[in-house]
DNA sequence: TTCGGCGCTACACTATCAGTAGCACCAGTA
DNA sequence: TACTGGTGCTACTGATAGTGTAGCGCCGAA
């Protein structure tokens, strides 16, 4: 358990804190905008590659691995879904849709061009 | 604005919406472990290493100047502190100290090896 | 039996992060 | 005046994570 295993990669909270694993889980790219887009209802491999644009799909789904092992997200017949667990998060993430908007507009009317920093390409 | 600005790495939210804009920038690594750690009030840099644990100075020093451009802490004369801005989005963060309570329990009763996945060293 | 869409993999390239050493600065002190 | 120890931070190397693209094997429809 203390043990790094060998031929992985050492990647995890290393306080034993959960909420440092939860942070070191859903800090891994793509994984929380996953879980938001699983909200509307199960998606197919190919629908979260829609709606996450630019990721690959080697990431997806690796991604997708960490987060069925993690139990926040399950494997049905029409594609992927959030489980019980999963959803229970997702209705903490909520509450950021509306913060983001404030926040971005703060960003954007204090300095339009720092905005540059979070959204790159396309608009 | 929707152009890549040469010699800085593209990463950013792409697909123009704010929530995604805020899940790169807490997709980033220590991200919210820094905001986490911030909200017991202001730290000092080398306090924040100690928080961190394992995380590189460079890392702190980069992820701090992120933060700092996004409005989400500013340098006061103790060290770092959450602004108005970070302070709410910490109210938001706050929930998930007791989820990840029972996702860490759920996770170890149904294959405590699992949970390796999230904590690799130490404990 | 071809066709197209699907989930997913392989691989080369690039970006991000870890780990470590150490610099410039300042306060205390002797 | 130097000296010492602590601080914020930078510079580097090498390792890990993520991108971009091509394409495999599978399956259902035509």
């Amino acid at each position: 358990m203390a043990i790094p295993r060998p031929g992985k990669p050492v990647r995890g909270s290393q306080s034993g804190a959960p909420i440092m694993a939860v942070f070191d889980l859903l800090g891994r790219r793509w994984a929380m905008g996953i879980i938001w887009n699983l909200s509307r209802g199960a998606a197919s491999f190919r629908a979260l590659q829609g709606y996450c644009e630019t990721i690959s799909p080697s990431i997806l789904n690796s991604r997708l691995k960490d987060l069925r092992e993690a139990g926040l997200i399950e494997l049905v017949s029409d594609g992927y879904q959030l489980t019980a667990m999963g959803e229970k998060l997702f209705q903490l993430l909520k509450p950021f849709g509306d913060w983001a908007i404030h926040w971005a507009k703060s960003v954007s009317d204090d300095d339009p061009a720092r905005w540059d920093n979070y959204r790159t390409r396309k608009d």
